[in-house]
DNA sequence: CGATTCTTCGAAAACGTTTTCGTTTTCTTT
DNA sequence: AAAGAAAACGAAAACGTTTTCGAAGAATCG
């Protein structure tokens, strides 16, 4: 059995009350019982029972996190930023993966919801169009901060990456080293991301009057390896002359590039590469992978500062104005988009 | 402020402890006084308080899970398949990081002993050779399961794969497509892993009549990229006619293939190599790696299944007999050994 | 020494649930 | 209609902690 403050009472032949405040240091408790009552606790080797502590203060010091996907390198980052700075505040981490799914995303949000959290973290899945799960979370007047995969339109502090100014660093890049005619593998047609990083690359060749050209533009559905395969060779029967691409993710670029070495075509030479995310196979793959560094743990860790402070806040009553923290991304320059052009 | 049982009571003008009672569909509640119940509370919208339950029930429906990385393929798929099975048995997953840190991983074991977690997952920092912190866990009757990176001398339930037996077969693999002089890139001393990887490499070469060269096996510290290139340095320096490896990890591997890339030696003509692990990266470099296949996320699902388990019998106070689940893996052979040799 | 202020302690309520066990009500049977 | 059995309900304790508030004892002051 596990000992109690009961039990630390009987043996001192004092009360229960006086242990408590005894054990955290309350001023009204003397020198002489509060070192009696440490040494006996840690004699005993006295654990609060947390539950009770749960119960009494109404609070858990624990937080959920909900994420499209644990196996990912970036979002693997993320939580280790999280986990980080959460231990340091004295908060773990309950981890829940959506996996791209609407409805899962609702289930999960809803059991942290009865178990309830402190703070809820969230990214949400490409699939969330619809946000009334999100705003319950916010009626119930649980602490929620969202990073990276964003609902713009819900009230609560968010940490996100410039994309669109990224994407267009990319574009630049490529167009710095003399590149003429860019083509775009994007992501899905919902998410914000990949929206902003077309953006940013279709602003960027307007801006150097390079001229727009739809058909350029890739959708890689599923973000696969398969897909960076699959777009190039249909890229390469539909064009003649591209020079350079902008890739969405790692991943679909390292397929790219993987389809590109088969079929003889030098990179970068022939075809330069920027990738986005710099995941790290993309300095392991030869050549290595020019890329946009996406801070996966400088995210989490921010994340959880901010949500930490609305949880602070919230527990003084006193709301917090929302806010959005924008992180710097910055350009790796490696092999893909570097040698004697 | 959250609605109670007491609110449903009072609206209803019935105790608490019939209200409590019709939601745990009691034999003693009438049919309908249920149903007027749990109208009520889906309309009041009520959520029983886990701390109250948690507090009476003695079990909080959730398990702490510690490994040593969390941004690495491998644990993350482990993660994967844990979080995944916990979900359909109902709990949650707390997961923090020990950093390959003795210190952090008793720090973290006694955080979530504190949190009084109904079970605890781990899989062990490569340092940890004093296993009393592993053993308080098993003295405060908190069921335990390791995985993978396991101390044998702890009683209690494991899972892992057959080490010895993959590394055979990688190095079987090796000597069955016709080479003789293999070299082996093992793991740091202390880990069994790497101590039954090694003892795998060298019986193979002694069944079949191969010498055994101890000059011919490197130490990979941190089994890191770099490591891969400076042990392929360092062996190119010391002996001529090696023709095949059998690398511990895959990323050693790939490190190891980038320098043979580097210095214009073929792989597999000159140079087989077979890693271990089957890390994501594996399929996409080139050539494409040969690597054992080690089954992260269904190690994941079988070590939670074996805690549920020992949970369940430990709330019947029903002693359970530790059990040691192994794992099969399987050989992916790719290009870097196989080609025309 | 009496009155006042500090210092130190403890009783008790509260957090919200579960469960035991006794009581009341209803139903069945003769 | 009385007695017994069955069905439905509720009082109360318990889980272990925190915190308010009052009281007792010790110290201070005039």
């Amino acid at each position: 059995m596990p000992v109690t403050l009961k039990d630390i009472a009987e043996k001192l032949n004092i009360s229960i009350t006086t242990v408590s405040k005894a054990l955290k240091d309350y001023p009204d408790v003397s020198k002489k019982t509060k070192r009696l009552v440490k040494e006996t606790a840690s004699l005993l080797n006295y654990k609060p029972n947390s539950f009770a502590v749960n119960l009494r203060t109404k609070e858990s010091k624990t937080i959920g996190l909900i994420i499209p996907e644990i196996v990912h390198h970036f979002f693997s980052s993320v939580i280790n930023g999280i986990i980080n700075q959460a231990e340091k505040k004295g908060y773990l981490v309950i981890i829940l993966q959506s996996n791209e799914s609407y409805e899962l995303e609702k289930k999960q949000i809803d059991l942290l919801l009865a178990k309830r959290v402190d703070g809820i973290l969230i990214s949400l899945a490409n699939e969330s169009t619809d946000y009334s799960h999100l705003n319950e979370i916010l009626n119930q007047n649980v602490p929620l901060v969202m990073f990276d995969k964003i609902a713009k339109l819900v009230n609560c502090s968010k940490v996100i990456i410039n994309d669109r100014q990224a994407a267009a660093i990319a574009t630049q890049h490529l167009i710095d080293i003399g590149c003429k005619h860019i083509a775009h593998f994007r992501g899905p047609l919902l998410p914000q991301n990949s929206i902003d990083r077309f953006l940013g690359y279709k602003k960027t060749l307007l801006d150097n009057n390079l001229k727009y050209d739809s058909s350029l533009v890739y959708i890689s559905d599923d973000m696969s390896f398969e897909n960076g395969k699959t777009n190039i060779s249909k890229m390469l029967s539909e064009h003649e002359h591209v020079d350079g691409i902008f890739i969405n993710t790692d991943l679909v670029a390292v397929g790219a590039i993987a389809e590109l070495n088969n079929r003889g075509i030098k990179v970068p030479e022939d075809i330069a590469i920027v990738g986005f995310s710099n995941w790290f196979m993309s300095s392991v793959i030869s050549p290595k992978l020019t890329t946009i560094n996406q801070p996966g743990f400088d995210m989490g860790k921010q994340s959880f500062k901010l949500l930490y402070k609305e949880i602070k806040a919230s527990k003084k009553n006193n709301p917090l104005v929302p806010k959005t923290v924008v992180l710097d991304t910055d350009l790796i320059i490696r092999e893909t988009t570097s040698s004697t052009r």
